[in-house]
DNA sequence: TTCAGGAATTAGAATAATTCCAATTTAGCT
DNA sequence: AGCTAAATTGGAATTATTCTAATTCCTGAA
């Protein structure tokens, strides 16, 4: 049986959900599961192909209801970087994004939490951020495949 | 004779794209014109709609092409936060956006260069950064705007 | 346990931003 | 003026995503 949560993500899972009064459906979990599972910042069209591997039936449409719903949750996160589809990514700790220009891959950078402060503090008086993204594009090399 | 460039901006426009062999046409300069004008990070669709009240004929095929041209240029610059339209900037000192969640908007916020650094020196060995992308968004004071 | 009612899923249509395409116009050279 | 490549044009096409209305599935009260 493939793509079954962990227990321990099982439990993150469900008592995320019947925190916001959701259910925890198979899709739901499924969705989750695959995101979890290889974390290479798929697509919502990446999530759709590996999602039906395990649930032939599933739609489109529930693919990105799920992906809504998880994302609700603080289950995984939102990658917007320029035009190109949204990705989603199940690292939740403060990091940015390195897109290699050449590859389309995406790599997750941690941010320290000096630089951290010094770029929230940024934000001038008057404004209240309650989200931050900082993201790269460039080149990576072939050996951090 | 609304939108004309000032001269200091005509003489930017016509070197910039003279460099890369390409024409200073009037649908190029009107496009540059109005994101100089209003500096509120509009659309492709506003342009456009500020554009036709000066040439009325322009299609919007155009206004995306001079676009692209001018950000080629680099006499103005993409601003893409979340799946929201792209908007386009002429503030070409580094500096990250804040968007307020209420009412849409977009300021500019200055990036001093301790922190730039710092961001910069987040990527790691084996990755050149060609570009930095920071965001913020939550809400604003309405006495900012 | 059944069953009612809300929640979730589904297929397919609709939308929004952007890009593509083929035809026409224009600008810059000789 | 006339040639040629570049730019513009209108409309069709594309892509990612959202919407809609119908169906199916859970859950908890009787």
């Amino acid at each position: 049986m493939p793509n079954s949560l962990s227990s321990f993500n099982r439990d993150t899972f469900n008592t995320a959900l019947r925190e916001k009064g959701l259910r925890p459906t198979k899709q739901r979990a499924c969705v989750y599961g695959v995101i979890l599972d290889k974390r290479d910042h798929p697509t919502a069209d990446d999530i759709y192909d590996r999602v039906k591997r395990h649930l032939p039936g599933t739609s489109f449409a529930t693919v990105y209801n799920c992906l809504e719903t998880l994302v609700g949750c603080d289950l995984v996160r939102q990658v917007n970087m320029d035009r190109s589809p949204t990705r989603y990514c199940p690292n939740l700790t403060p990091h940015a994004h390195f897109r290699c220009t050449q590859s389309g891959k995406i790599y997750d950078v941690e941010i320290d939490n000096d630089t951290l402060s010094l770029m929230q503090a940024l934000v001038p008086e008057g404004f209240e951020a309650e989200n931050l993204d900082l993201s790269f594009s460039g080149t990576a090399k072939s050996s951090n495949n």
